[in-house]
DNA sequence: AAGTTCAGTGAACGTGCGTACACTCAAAGT
DNA sequence: ACTTTGAGTGTACGCACGTTCACTGAACTT
């Protein structure tokens, strides 16, 4: 009665995903399982991006990826894992670009467009992912929202050492690097929203809020140098502060 | 086979409710009404503090406010017109909190402290109310989100008229004070979700949040006093800047 | 005193949900 | 060649949901 061809049928983000890699068909049955596995990702991941993580259901999840409800248990456990897993791509994705992007020898000569530059860049490249965080943060469920505060205070933490080995910076208070660090960090987070936020089609507001997104940084950093009046007046932080 | 005595049964919240309104019994039939429309959205606040309101049903609303479902009906439409009167409801609160601390001499003085007392006495006061802007801002339904993204416009709009008054910044140019406005805004918004995820029972966290606000408030404005450099010297945004 | 209004009731409906279960059938292991 | 494994299937369940409908009875209007 049943025992339809199985692998194959009707799919959204699945057969997209497999057509990827040109050399397909050789499915070893970890490839295609992890094949899956981000077919569910991207499924979740684009439809929260419309209607938030939170209220999006098991099954809706499962219909978009190409799978039957059922088979979304072989890869997870339950929707506040894929939470989970999401929160992890996530930040790994925004972690490496942060490490590609302080090799550039540009850092040094000027981290607030660099700095801006590369905020608007990974947030245009992986949009979905900072829409998700930046909505989840706040309205998802518990474990999400706690996960993302776990990460983002890593990934302060992280920004503070970079600051701390520029030049001008390296004799600051620890805790004063960290508070930088801490309102760069949140404000990358507002501007992710705002470009969230941004209607589709007008990617000149893009330009705007990197204009803003630099403007703020530069305040944030003339007002730290006023703690600071000696000797940090050609600092890499603002060598232009208008 | 029906007919019970209606008025006055189970319920959680109305009940509550009732009984603040010392002579109580002299139900006249809007009182009512309105007492229970209260007793709705004080059922809605309180679910969306755990939840968020966008995963609470109208029947978990109904049950908390002591009504039956279909009785939700004779108040609102639908749960977007309930969330529309909650962000109507929560800015009123916070505009009233504005307008009477606009009163107090103490803003000529130091308008930083002022403002930082003001948003945690705000925040303390109506922590729900808070929570849900914060929460829906980004988290909400399409409609929510849009609503509470123009009140936080408006209230932008409305926080520069009253910096524009101020002695020192009366011959700034308009857009920066805007852009102060949209950044105390903005720090305000952080400040109240930073209050909101706070856990329960550490209130010592509220005065460290406050002195962290009131950094950043003074950061913001030592920053925009290095764009006026020559008069602005002795403003009432940093009496004392450390 | 009789009639109207309407906030709140309770039963019933169709729908989508999470999850349990027994299943298939190709790849991987022997 | 054979078993074993396990990703994906299809059915079936109980449950909470939003919404409909005809209703009741106290507060009001006349």
């Amino acid at each position: 009665m049943c025992g339809t061809t199985n692998t194959r049928v009707h799919s959204k983000v699945r057969d997209t995903l497999s057509s990827m890699t040109e050399s397909a068909q050789a499915a070893s049955r970890q490839e295609q399982k992890g094949r899956t596995r981000q077919a569910i990702l991207a499924a979740a991941l684009e439809l929260a991006q419309r209607q938030g993580f939170a209220q999006i259901s098991l099954r809706q999840v499962a219909r978009h990826a190409g799978i039957v409800p059922t088979a979304f248990y072989r890869h997870f456990d339950s929707m506040d894992e894929l939470g989970l897993a999401l929160v992890e791509q996530s930040f790994s994705t925004l972690r490496r670009m942060i490490r590609e992007a302080q090799r550039d020898p540009k850092v040094f000569d000027n981290i607030i467009d660099a700095a801006a530059d590369v905020l608007v860049e990974a947030v245009k490249q992986s949009k979905a992912h900072f829409a998700f965080v930046a909505r989840e943060r706040v309205g998802g469920s518990e474990a999400v929202r706690r996960a993302i505060r776990h990460e983002l205070d890593l990934f302060v933490s992280e920004l503070a050492v970079v600051l701390a080995r520029l030049p001008n910076i390296e004799n600051w208070a620890t805790e004063d690097v960290q508070m930088v660090s801490r309102l760069f960090v949140r404000n990358m987070v507002s501007n992710a929203e705002e470009v969230v936020e941004m209607p589709d089609g007008r990617p000149d507001l893009e330009e705007r809020i990197k204009d803003g997104a630099r403007r703020q940084m530069r305040l944030i950093v003339v007002g730290f140098r006023d703690w600071y009046p000696a000797e940090a007046r050609s600092s890499p932080l603002d060598p232009d502060a208008r």
